[in-house]
DNA sequence: CGCTGATATGTAGTTTTATTACTTAATTAA
DNA sequence: TTAATTAAGTAATAAAACTACATATCAGCG
């Protein structure tokens, strides 16, 4: 069953098992979605090769109760799904070209993350960081970035939360490691070796492993928790983007679930914290 | 003029400026606009207590090119409007809930900076960091993860990219400054102290100022160049959230941009790099 | 107060668009 | 090769939208 609120991913998606005219239909379709939602019946129906009554069957068949509806639908979709066609950037792209592009993948990213969310790995997350006694981030390049943000939301919490960077630190803490410790390590591939290494000797200890990390990888195999992220990197050719945005919605998320597990005997602590930050702006005082 | 791509809004303000049964047209619409894009031009029609041609005439004033487009219209107002409407997490909200509302929030925003892109300055952003001798990232707090991104992200374009936290450190890299160096500093206020004051010795020297920060903030007034993101933090009550990402993605851009000034002649430096990471990765080669 | 011009609204007919019922073509299996 | 089944198209019907025109309403002015 396809759950898929998207028409144009249901489309693609049903592509294989579609008939030949059919296939037409949604060739034409998928070619423009933009100018299909203009278009009558009729004109469709020439741009696709095939005749009207074809196309109105195919709209019956992706549920609606006829091709205006049809169009509707495509319509609403597109609003999300513009974004979701996440193209690269071309060598000859312009300064008003490029920059709209890398936010719509990243927006298509996150819609495509928010639709696959992992809620029980999430939960169980929760589960884990509410109780922690302390909490380590560990990540590498990129994901070192990911880790020290998560260490500043958390932070917020009271929780003593620590990133390390450094691969030897990350090591004797690991070592070092007991109860009530929770180590959160992040790793888009899951394979960077030195993050591996460090937490197999994690997992050693009494302490909690849980990674942001690729499903089926060599870190997620020895997590107690894992939090799956299969962002598709073929946008980023070069350098990673969305996936570490990803990443740090994720992080949003668990900071919150934190925060909501702890309830409103927290919301003082927060506002107390913000506060102290107000002391170090100039000029007006912020809302 | 009505710059306003939302048709509901743009109904609701222009409501006192309708006639009779102009009104009565947009009433009908405002009380329930997923049925008016349901229902045919007659049935709206006796909804609202007007003639066809009422309607028809309502649609072409808000420039549809007639019912069917109007409806087209309403239809995506509605689904951006969803997104748009970014709420804010109560304390009962399940873990159904509150990920997607935060992962809502998130592509709100970024639609919204996506909406306001400063796009000169983006381009004279790219300018000062394409022929930068080297670049300096300061931030601090959540802005210092930003930071450290942005470092590990310009570092591949074989540019001495550097980030700072401490900021003993970014003062006296800022005093020892000279033609060519490029100070960015990231900060969602404009008015963190100690950035400001690092700002202030940069701008003394003979280097670049340039700065990712709020509109009208004591950090933009000094900076050469500022590209402005002015998130509004309402949703982020207690934690700074949305503001970041976005900042996040506004360095991709710029990144992205330097990439580009350089053309082809990078792709195959950071192809190299891509693959000197390989070898710290266990497991099948990646694509 | 009524007339005139302008604007607003509705009616009816025309055109466009979509759907249905039916026919023909293509495909598959016996 | 043929019968059955599915796919696709034709043409007629029904629905929807639009246009031209007629009537009504209202404002300003004689």
């Amino acid at each position: 069953m396809n759950t898929d609120s998207n028409l144009l991913t249901q489309i693609s998606a049903a592509l294989p098992t579609l008939n030949k005219s059919e296939t037409k239909v949604a060739d034409a379709i998928l070619r423009n979605p933009e100018a299909a939602t203009r278009s009558s019946i009729a004109v469709l129906a020439t741009d696709a090769g095939v005749s009207e009554p074809s196309v109105n069957r195919f709209c019956k068949r992706f549920g609606a109760s006829g091709f205006p509806d049809f169009k509707l639908r495509l319509a609403r979709s597109l609003v999300a799904g513009v974004k979701y066609m996440s193209r690269a950037v071309e060598l000859d792209d312009g300064i008003d070209v490029y920059p709209k592009k890398l936010f719509d993948n990243t927006i298509a990213a996150l819609l495509l993350a928010k639709e696959h969310l992992p809620i029980a790995a999430l939960d169980r997350a929760v589960d884990y960081l509410a109780q922690a006694r302390r909490i380590y981030f560990f990540g590498l390049g990129t994901s070192a970035a990911v880790a020290a943000d998560a260490e500043h939301k958390f932070f917020r919490f009271n929780v003593p939360a620590m990133a390390y960077t450094d691969p030897l630190m990350q090591r004797m803490l690991a070592a070092g490691a007991g109860v009530g410790d929770v180590f959160c390590f992040i790793s888009h591939t899951g394979r960077t070796q030195p993050i591996v290494d460090v937490a197999e000797l994690a997992k050693q200890s009494e302490a909690a492993v849980m990674a942001i990390t690729a499903p089926h990888s060599p870190l997620a195999a020895l997590s107690h928790c894992v939090i799956e992220t299969s962002v598709s990197e073929d946008t980023d050719a070069y350098l990673p983007m969305t996936s570490r945005i990803v990443q740090l919605v994720l992080l949003d998320v668990l900071a919150t679930g934190v925060a909501l597990r702890r309830g409103e005997r927290l919301l003082p602590h927060l506002a107390r914290i913000k506060d102290s930050l107000k002391a170090t702006r100039s000029g007006e005082a912020s809302s």
